[in-house]
DNA sequence: CGTTGTATTGAATAGTTTCAAGGTGCGTGG
DNA sequence: CCACGCACCTTGAAACTATTCAATACAACG
């Protein structure tokens, strides 16, 4: 989207894009707006939280360039979008893009599978989160977030991660001090290591192995 | 989808449906499995769940008529789909399925709500498992099962059980005492009452209450 | 009427959260 | 350029919650 997708007759698709971007922690819709839009993040990090009534929040997600933003089966989002640092990202016009979509079966085709992928990361976060030790939950995410970075930026020696400690938390139902003790364990194992901005792994096989706790 | 579609030119869709029946406990397809069809459950309830290597389980999902099962990013299945009681599917051969979707954008319009409301679902039960305590888990999942239920079999006095409590406390994350515990917790406070195959709620908003827990 | 699978209940244990205090890094303004 | 404030992170100890282990109860079915 907006640049990723190379086919002639796209060109008429983006006539209905505009690229948008964001600075750090601006929102970018809300839980319960309605949806008039479908959105491809084209460059960035968005967080994607639901808050509960007493202030508790649950992050859904955290999508990465490629992905589509709020999938819904109803009128409305039903959970928050805020960036994470610089972002950029390409909006339809909601009904056009589902028009187009109509006449452009591969592309529907694509959506599909996006909506699959989506569906497997969070059966998946479901999976660590339920049945999950502590030390498995954030061996699990690191992991886990390694190989969707890698997926869109290419291997390299040290990971970032763009979030905090509390949003680690927040997204794999631990508080803010148990995620700091566990990934100070995976330090003083030489699992890991702690660089500003992220963490640099020593022995991801040993850590894959913690995962499956 | 199998009787549920009025439109005629889905008759042509349904020469490539079958119906196939599964009794209590029976196996629709194991993960990793290659997917070959697409499957609209028309009939009773289905266990979707995950695996793990030492044993433990993660049940993802119970599917209910109407539902597809394994929306999927890959060829394969990412979970384990097995029927509780008596279930008929409908089953589509894959490639043949989305060949015909391609003609029919209003299937596919419907499709993709379907998957959205899948994955509004997953997002829901994270938040369920995430940030909830015992109580309000079992709370909450009370109260979605009825809900889910009632959309599709309207409302009715006793809301069937069809799990076990060990399949309960495989959905939510807990073990299977402190899912009776909280249950009979709930006996005990006269919100619900426990009947054979199912509950009776007396209470349901106390109950919706205790899910924000 | 006994067997089997499922559910309940109690007591001890383990793991995570909570509360509290201190540390680190970074940008801003004096 | 240093000091200060602020946000984030780390660490320790106490409190609490859910799990584990163990025993018993119940229901369905031959």
């Amino acid at each position: 989207m907006c640049g990723t997708v190379a086919d002639d007759q796209i060109k008429s698709l983006e006539a209905h894009a505009r690229v948008i971007r964001f600075s750090n922690e601006q929102v970018i819709y809300r839980q319960d707006d309605p949806i008039r839009s479908v959105h491809n993040l084209s460059h960035g990090i968005v967080r994607l939280d639901k808050l509960l009534s007493d202030g508790r929040r649950q992050i859904v997600g955290f999508a990465l360039p490629g992905d589509f933003l709020g999938f819904a089966d109803g009128e409305k989002y039903a959970f928050n979008a805020t960036s994470l640092g610089d972002v950029a990202i390409c909006r339809f016009e909601r009904e056009g893009f589902f028009k187009f979509l109509t006449n452009h079966p591969f592309l529907l085709r694509r959506l599909h599978d996006r909506a699959g992928h989506e569906l497997k990361l969070a059966q998946e976060q479901m999976t660590l989160i339920g049945r999950k030790n502590a030390r498995g939950r954030v061996a699990g995410f690191l992991v886990m977030f390694r190989d969707r970075w890698e997926r869109v930026n290419g291997r390299s020696a040290t990971l970032p991660l763009p979030m905090t400690r509390l949003e680690i938390g927040d997204y794999i139902g631990l508080t803010i001090e148990t995620v700091s003790r566990e990934i100070n364990h995976f330090v003083r194992e030489k699992l890991i290591l702690v660089v500003p901005g992220g963490i640099r792994f020593i022995d991801a096989d040993r850590l894959v192995s913690m995962a499956r706790q």
